[in-house]
DNA sequence: TTATAAAGTAAGTGAACACTTACTTTATCA
DNA sequence: TGATAAAGTAAGTGTTCACTTACTTTATAA
């Protein structure tokens, strides 16, 4: 029983349909028959609503830019306040879980910026770079208010993201995975408590309202757990 | 003026240039016939040399693989010795100045990891895992010094990669090198400080030969620099 | 109930692909 | 010096690709 769509849907169909593949195979692995076919539609339909494979993968992109406002997500966490470690885990859980959950997204987003330099700009600045400059300016806060090490922000952020997202690219892309599980809950909290406590200054201050002033039992704890962060940030 | 290669010669001549189509291109992008006229050859003899394209894909990875003793950088480091913060300065800076050398490499990795599975796990082995694994063994030892928390050494040799690697990839692959350069010096210290502040166990131990005791000036500085690692370690 | 516009398709087209065949050129050494 | 083996090529082959043409089906509403 072959069902009628209204041509929005089926727009939306062949999208979504199409994400899978070109993520799965890239956009040069990708075959307009193979998008037609598993979207159970002729090609020539594939065609009407758009006019080329490349109009078609352009749309994809800017359509998934458009949709997900990923950059909510860092924002709650570090909105939602407590302690630094409690943000940081929070942010690195966060990426960890829904990576797994889209490596569809991720796939996608690392053959555009392979195979397409002007594509990945755009792609990369919305998916990636607004975590990055969003994690920055709570860095740079915490610097201000005397809890961070003086180091670049963005450098630093950079750093914080490189070691989550590196970590799932080794288990998902190269299949390591298969060798080793990791639990998402014990990686979040270990890399946020590296990246953590190797920012820390020593001389912890109150961070609220910038009213903070030292405090003396500032230094870092040895082994065990660090949950000792800063303070809560304003809202 | 044809030249007229050796077949060993022409073989060579054919991997070198088949490299930079498939690292600018992938698999998928490239054309034997593109391969065959870069190379300034007809694309019959390219089928005499190589059975198939995949053929010829499969080959040059694993010459790659063979021939480029990564494994020999991170471990002369290490073995050269020095504090900590240089160690893993030495390391990123390792890292971020080979790889912005040959992005071309990179660029192939990162296309067999997204479009084979099969062929991306020995790659991944060869020019990647060998890295974290040194470095774990490294990381173990500095726990067993007490010099190092006591975190998983595998996850938070990752970590560290994780950083330096995602800082390259950002800056090459998505273009964030146009807006903002990045002296190499710089984010190799950084990072590896950021690392390394994170990792010290709050009371060091003199490393050598396991004979090490606890010392009480063991905790971390504030603020300023953290030259002040752990001891040279046996050769 | 029938006109119509839009959803949907069968069957192509030329171009580009990986790969082959059948041939020519040239270095070398008996 | 000429036989030979290997380097090299012109001109294909069948297949698959992105994309088109000319047609059929069906929901809707006058």
């Amino acid at each position: 029983m072959p069902v009628r769509l209204s041509s929005i849907d089926r727009r939306r169909q062949i999208l979504r349909t199409a994400s899978g593949i070109f993520a799965r195979r890239g956009y040069r692995g990708t075959t307009t028959r193979e998008i037609a076919e598993r979207a159970g539609i002729n090609e020539a339909l594939l065609f009407r609503h758009f006019p080329s494979k490349a109009k078609l993968y352009w749309t994809l992109i800017e359509e998934l830019c458009s949709a997900r406002g990923r950059r909510q997500n860092i924002t709650k966490i570090i909105e939602a306040g407590g302690t630094d470690l409690e943000i940081f885990t929070a942010i690195a859980r966060e990426m960890l879980v829904r990576n797994a959950r889209d490596t569809e997204l991720t796939r996608l987003l690392w053959f555009t910026a392979l195979e397409s330099h002007t594509l990945s700009q755009r792609f990369f600045r919305t998916f990636i770079a607004v975590y990055y400059e969003e994690l920055a300016a709570y860095i740079r806060r915490r610097v201000r208010d005397g809890a961070f090490r003086n180091v670049d922000p963005l450098l630093s952020a950079r750093g914080f993201l490189g070691m989550v997202v590196y970590h799932f690219l080794v288990q998902e892309l190269f299949g390591a995975r298969k060798f080793q599980k990791f639990d998402p809950e014990r990686v979040a909290a270990t890399l946020a408590g590296i990246w953590l406590n190797g920012m820390r200054s020593g001389v912890p201050q109150v961070a609220a309202n910038g009213a903070g002033h030292a405090n003396s039992n500032g230094r870092n704890g040895h082994n065990g757990n660090h949950a000792r962060a800063g303070k809560k940030i304003q809202q």
